[in-house]
RNA sequence: CGGGGUGUAGCUCAGCCUGGCAGAGCGCUACGUUCGGGACGUAGAGGCCACAGGUUCAAAUCCUGUCACCCCGACCA
C-alpha cells in the first residue's frame, strides 16, 4: 500500500475528548473516527488491525475444535421473552418493530439465538459435544459508553457456546475454550490474568474473566500475593477482621443526638466501627429487604442478590423508606417486622454490638443476635477490600484495576431448557444440554493491545496484530537510484509474503519518521541515497530502536527475524 | 439517572469577565526554496461561534431552555 493513496490522516495532537492512551493513539494514528457516543467508524488502517485480531481469534477457536457459524443480529423478541431476558436486560436492549409491528431487538449477546440454532440440529447424545462460535456485531444501549473503544454501544464480539451432555464433559469444553483464550491473548500481546468471577443468580458454576491489569480499567480485581488467588470485587472471598470477643451484656438504650453515620456513632460512643451494626435497606425484585452487616464492612450487592436469589437488587428509595417507617441513621433489626432480615455472619457472630433503636437520635448498645433479633437469612454478603485476609491463605489482599477482555462461563441448562436444546441419551431419555459460553470483545481488545504496546512516540504493534509487516520510508524519490532500490525491495519483500506500507509522500523525512513511529509497524525500512551509499537500506526495529544498514537481498530475512522475535 | 466539565476552522485553542469587523498555531491548496526526526517564505481556501428563544441600536460574548461530547459515580448477559 502506498501512503500517498491510503485514506489516513494522522494528528499531531489528540482530540480533547480522549483520556485513555489507547483512545488518544487510536485517534492520532487515525485508526478510528467517532460518530457518536460509543460508535466509531474504522479507517482502512484501523480496520486491518481489527481484522488481524479476528484472524488470531478465528485460528485459535478453530484449533480448539469450535465451529464458526453466523446468526442474525436482528432477533425476534419472542425468544428473548421465552428466557425472560427481554425484561431482565431492560433498557440495555435496542428495541424496534418491523412494518407489521412485530417486535425485534438488536442482539446484545446470543445465548437465545445460538440455542435456537443448536436446537434445530442437536437430537442425540451422538451429536454432542459441540462448540459453536461467531464473530459478530452486538448492540447494547449502555448507560455510559466510555474510553474510546473500551465500552461501545455497537461492537464486535467473538461469542462461543458449548453444548454438552452433562457437567462432566462441559469441563472439557470449558477447558478447551480457556486454553484457546490463553493463546489468543498471548499472540495478540495483551497480558491477562484469569480471575474468578460471579456467575449470577441465574445459575451456572464456574465463571472466569480474563483481565488485563491497568489503572485505567473499569473493574476492580482482588489479588492474593500469598497464594495467587484472583477474583473480581463482586466474587472475591475473604475473611473479615475478627470481632471483639466478650460475654453478652444487657442491652441499653442510649441518647445519640445527631449521630447518623457509623463513623460518627463510633466516635461519639467511643467504640470501634466493628462494634456496631450497619443497617442497609434494599429493594429486591421490588420487595423490601433489611440488611444487617457489621459497621466496618460494606454490602456486596451481587452477593446479596445471589443470597436472595433475586433478579435485581437496588437501594431502597425514599418513598418506600418512608412508607415502611424506617428511621435512616437509627434503624436496626431489633423489633423490626414486615420484611425479611438478611444478615452477614459478621453481624451475627459478634457480641455486644451498637445498633439503631428505630427511633431518631437513639441507639442500643450491647445488642446480640438470637437474643435481641433474629436473621431470616444468614449469608456472606460483605465486600472485600484492600488488606482483607485471603480466604484461602490469610495473606492481605491487594486491589488492582483491570479491563475485562474475555469471559468464560459454565452456564448450565438455563437456556437449553428455556429454548429447548434437548437430546436423547443412551437410555432414550430426553435431556437438556449443559451449556457454556465464552466471549471476547474485539474492539476492546484492540484498545488493550495499544494500552499494552506503546511508547511516547506511538504504537508498538505486536507483529501479529500490526496492520502491515514493514513500513518502508522512501526518501528523495526524485533520485532514480531510490526508485530502483524501492522497486527491488518491493519485489523481494513481496516474495516473502510481507505486507508493506510504503511512505511515498512528498514530505520531509522528519514527518515520515514521526508518522512511522506513531503508526507503530514493527519493522521500518528506509530507502534513501544515504543508506544506498552505505551499501543497502536502513532497517529499524520499532520497539528497540535498533538500527542498521542491510543489503537489499538480506532485508526480507532480517525483517522476518524482527517479526518472529517480537 | 446523580455530580462535574466542555461546545468557536479538519485538530489544539484564544476571544466571553467589561457586548461593537471572526482570531492564532498546526493541518489543507498553489508556487518557490528546502530535504534523515513534525523545515521556511509568499499567496489562498476554510466558520449557522452546538441549537432555539430572549435582552439590546448591536450578541461568540449577557439571560433562559434544549442538545451533544467528555470525566466521576450508579448501572453493566
Amino acid at each position: 500500500m502506498r501512503m500517498s493513496k491510503l485514506m489516513l490522516k494522522t494528528l499531531r495532537e489528540p482530540p480533547s475528548e480522549a483520556e485513555l492512551v489507547s483512545h488518544k493513539l487510536l485517534l492520532r494514528a487515525g485508526l478510528v473516527t467517532p460518530f457518536a457516543a460509543g460508535l466509531y467508524s474504522f479507517t482502512p488502517f484501523g480496520w486491518r488491525a481489527l481484522r488481524r485480531i479476528e484472524t488470531i481469534i478465528r485460528e485459535e477457536m478453530d484449533l480448539s475444535g469450535a465451529q464458526e457459524v453466523h446468526l442474525p443480529a436482528l432477533n425476534p423478541i419472542e425468544m428473548w421473552e421465552q428466557t425472560g431476558r427481554a425484561e431482565a436486560m431492560g433498557q440495555t436492549l435496542f428495541r424496534l418493530a418491523d412494518r407489521k409491528e412485530r417486535g425485534f431487538i438488536l442482539g446484545p449477546t446470543h445465548e437465545e439465538g445460538m440455542s435456537l440454532l443448536a436446537s434445530r440440529h442437536i437430537q442425540s447424545y451422538r451429536d454432542l459435544p459441540v462448540t459453536l462460535y461467531q464473530i459478530q456485531t452486538k448492540f447494547r444501549d449502555e448507560p455510559r459508553p466510555r474510553g474510546g473503544l473500551v465500552r461501545l454501544r455497537e461492537f464486535t464480539m467473538k461469542d462461543a457456546y458449548s453444548f454438552d451432555t452433562g457437567w462432566d464433559t462441559l469441563d472439557a469444553s470449558y477447558d478447551a475454550a480457556f486454553e484457546a483464550y490463553v493463546r489468543i491473548f498471548r499472540r495478540a500481546g495483551v497480558p491477562v490474568i484469569p480471575v474468578a468471577a460471579d456467575s449470577g443468580a441465574i445459575g451456572g458454576k464456574d465463571s472466569q474473566e480474563f483481565v488485563f491489569l491497568t489503572d485505567d480499567g473499569e473493574d476492580e480485581v482482588l489479588l492474593c500475593p500469598g497464594c495467587g488467588y484472583a477474583a473480581n470485587a463482586e466474587k472475591a472471598e475473604f475473611t473479615p477482621p475478627p470481632a471483639i470477643a466478650g460475654e453478652p451484656l444487657p442491652a441499653e438504650r442510649v441518647h445519640t443526638p445527631g449521630q447518623r453515620t457509623i463513623a460518627d456513632l463510633a466516635r461519639f460512643l467511643g467504640v470501634e466501627e466493628r462494634q456496631t451494626v450497619k443497617a442497609v435497606f434494599y429493594k429486591a425484585d421490588g420487595k423490601p429487604v433489611f440488611v444487617a452487616i457489621r459497621g466496618d464492612l460494606d454490602v456486596n450487592e451481587v452477593k446479596l442478590k445471589n443470597a436472595l436469589r433475586a433478579k435485581d437488587v437496588e437501594p431502597m428509595d425514599e418513598a418506600m423508606l418512608r412508607a415502611l417507617g424506617l428511621v435512616a441513621g437509627s434503624a436496626s433489626a431489633v423489633g423490626l417486622t414486615g420484611m425479611p432480615i438478611v444478615a452477614d455472619p459478621s453481624a451475627v457472630e459478634a457480641p455486644n454490638l451498637v445498633a439503631g433503636a428505630n427511633e431518631a437520635d437513639y441507639h442500643l448498645v450491647n445488642t446480640n443476635h438470637a437474643r435481641d433479633w433474629t436473621a431470616d437469612v444468614i449469608a456472606e454478603i460483605a465486600l472485600a477490600r484492600r488488606g482483607d485476609a485471603c480466604a484461602t491463605c490469610g495473606t492481605a489482599l491487594e486491589v488492582r484495576r483491570g479491563m475485562e477482555m474475555g469471559h468464560v462461563f459454565k452456564l448450565g441448562t438455563i437456556y437449553s431448557e428455556a429454548i429447548g436444546v434437548l437430546y436423547l441419551d443412551e437410555l432414550g431419555e430426553r435431556k437438556p444440554c449443559v451449556m457454556g459460553c465464552y466471549g471476547i470483545g474485539v474492539e476492546r481488545m484492540l484498545a488493550a493491545v495499544i494500552e499494552a504496546n506503546h511508547d511516547d512516540n506511538g504504537i508498538t504493534w505486536p507483529p501479529e496484530v500490526s496492520p502491515y509487516d514493514v513500513h518502508v520510508v522512501a526518501l528523495n524519490l526524485d533520485q532514480p537510484a531510490v526508485t530502483e532500490a524501492l522497486a527491488q525491495l518491493e519485489q523481494r519483500l513481496g516474495e516473502e509474503k510481507l505486507s508493506l506500507l510504503i511512505d511515498d509522500r512528498d514530505d520531509s523525512a522528519g514527518i515520515k519518521f514521526k508518522d512511522a513511529d506513531l503508526l507503530g509497524i514493527p519493522v521500518r525500512v528506509t530507502v534513501s541515497p544515504r543508506a544506498l551509499e552505505k551499501g543497502g537500506v536502513e532497517l529499524r526495529d520499532r520497539r528497540s530502536g535498533e538500527t542498521r544498514v542491510v543489503a537489499l537481498d538480506a532485508v526480507a530475512a532480517e525483517a522476518r527475524g524482527i517479526l518472529d522475535r517480537a
